[in-house]
DNA sequence: TTGATATATGAGCATATGTTCATATTTAGT
DNA sequence: ACTAAATATGAACATATGCTCATATATCAA
């Protein structure tokens, strides 16, 4: 019955409507790994406020206090964003004196960006 | 100094690093309420579990009991995420008797989990 | 060095999220 | 009609998230 009796007592005990397939699946799906970094990737986009941020460095480098005040929100919230991004690698900087501007590290994101927009107007 | 002085009190109060560029990007924004449907679409994209089930119906369409067994989950906890999936037009399904098939609703979503797994291996 | 500016960060709080448990709903078989 | 099977759903609970407040760090200017 279960592919692994046993080893998940709460799972739907259920037999199998079409074990080959589960088996089959099973073996080309990614590792955990993976699968965690995927959804971490999705999580840091998964914020208005971080969405609004990569809008608009994805049209031109800013500095935070100018994004604070584009946003209107505190620099401190917004530094915690950064922050964030950044550990995601979505967001670069370059410090000039005491200002720090950031930008996209990389243009795929944009394009992932607009992927799910686009997704999102065809419905 | 602040663009629109004394609407938001805790905004960093700072002059402008380059007052016109934020004006320039302020106006190629996207409207708040597009904004928010994008953050919900990758929020519906940012749990492993959900990530699993997206990737194992890329492969096959399976029922909810088939999708527990191959998660090591409860159907509880699978029919919980396929519901919030369906609601973000991820996932569709078709009913065989009392048994619910899902699979994607559109293969654009699984373009762009690749595009992020891509993303993630080039780094 | 001292004071001011720009950014970063830790703690705390209110809200959101993912799972479990119990139970409801729907359908098939007898 | 009755029972069992497959799925759906509401409530509850532990953990995660996003913001605020206070404060630390870094840099410039005098």
């Amino acid at each position: 019955m279960n592919i692994e009796a046993g080893k998940f007592d709460d799972v739907c005990e259920i037999n199998f409507t079409d074990e080959e397939a589960v088996i089959l699946v099973r073996e080309s799906m990614s590792e955990e790994a993976k699968v965690h970094r995927i959804a971490e990737m999705f999580k840091a986009l998964s914020d208005p406020t971080r969405i609004r941020i990569i809008e608009a460095l994805s049209i031109k480098e800013l500095c935070v206090c100018d994004l604070a005040n584009l946003l209107g929100m505190t620099q401190s919230a917004i530094s915690h964003q950064l922050r964030l991004l950044r550990q995601n690698s979505i967001l670069k900087y370059r410090k000039e004196g005491r200002v720090v501007y950031y930008s996209l590290d990389d243009e795929h994101v944009s394009e992932i960006l607009n992927s799910v927009a686009s997704h999102i107007s065809h419905r």
